[in-house]
DNA sequence: TACCTCCATGTCAGGAACTGACATCACGAT
DNA sequence: ATCGTGATGTCAGTTCCTGACATGGAGGTA
């Protein structure tokens, strides 16, 4: 074995949201998280750019699920076509992560500070997506559009997946707000 | 002439405005800020939740400009239609505020931290729209999205407007987006 | 084996953001 | 004239976050 347990960031990682869970965001300080993961505060920095952070995964990883599929979408499909791809993808994405972020979404809807993270987090996905729409040959405004769309898809879709007792499928409901969308429009 | 200047609150924001064009938004110091409005730094968080708010200004005032337009709406309007009143209101809202806007959206562009807070507004703005939509009988559901709607109009629009070297109508631009949407989504 | 470099982590000092507690003192009301 | 109010000042303390330097196993090389 070696000099340090293995996977000091994964520790991390839970600790954080384990004590984020039973004092709150704001009660359990960086000290905390580091001294239950094992290491001291100044690797806790080392591995997150911030408090907050501790709770995002890696967001080219994420952002990577939506612009692969983007990319992989049939040449002939149109850019909403493709959103609805991305749309999918995420949502086999997260199958069996819902107990998971059912906990993780609680978290973050208790701390404003938390929120803001995870609304830039949003804005980084949106722009993605609309790069990536960008390089199968979509106009940019046609681009930004198209991606703000796939973006509030996602976000209702994912809230609801959240607040709701059992669980669907995320793919479906993402798809379906898609076409609610549709309706509103015309 | 009573004890103190009037309008610390003022000041503060201004002496922060300036700063950050100057020096750059973490090179300044809220004992920096504090110092050129007159005050200390203690005053500036009595004003200002943190460093970050000053930046943005009365959320009521700012969202009940679409909310209010939503709840004036005639009573036959669509929420749609109800929406691109709001925007036009907006629109209005922001006359003479170009110069003003330019020089604030580019610091905030410059600052992630600035981004994050900007995202959330928006975010509270949407859920402001929503509301109001529901308070004219939307359903829930279709108010949120057609909320999210106005939100993605605004945005796109208003970064256009900031982007641009001369000023154009900022309600044109947000009801021409929404437009756009439209059309994309047929 | 002996040596050596790498790199994740530890240690420590310090700046800046933010908060709570208490003091001050012009202004306006009584 | 007195008194309460409220915006501000003062000060101590906690937490977040960073830079600089030290440490010592792992793995490679002679």
């Amino acid at each position: 074995m070696g000099r340090w347990k293995p996977d000091a960031r994964g520790r991390l990682a839970q600790a954080a949201l384990e004590l984020f869970v039973e004092r709150g965001y704001e009660s359990t300080t960086v000290a905390d998280i580091a001294a239950r993961a094992g290491v001291t505060e100044r690797t806790f920095f080392r591995h997150f750019a911030d408090k907050r952070e501790v709770l995002f995964g890696d967001p080219v990883e994420y952002n990577g699920v939506f612009t692969d599929a983007v990319a992989a979408a049939p040449a002939d499909a149109s850019p909403l076509d493709a959103a609805a791809l991305a749309l999918r993808a995420a949502g086999k994405w997260f199958e069996g992560r819902h107990p998971y972020a059912r906990r993780r979404a609680a978290v973050i809807a208790a701390h404003p500070a938390l929120q803001e993270r995870e609304q830039v987090k949003r804005l980084h996905l949106t722009e993605a997506i609309a790069a990536a729409l960008v390089a199968r040959g979509t106009g940019e405004a046609a681009a930004a559009l198209t991606a703000e769309l796939t973006s509030v898809a996602f976000h209702q879709a994912f809230t609801r997946w959240v607040t709701a007792d059992e669980e669907s499928d995320l793919g479906d409901l993402a798809v379906g707000v898609l076409d609610e969308l549709r309706a509103l429009a015309c």
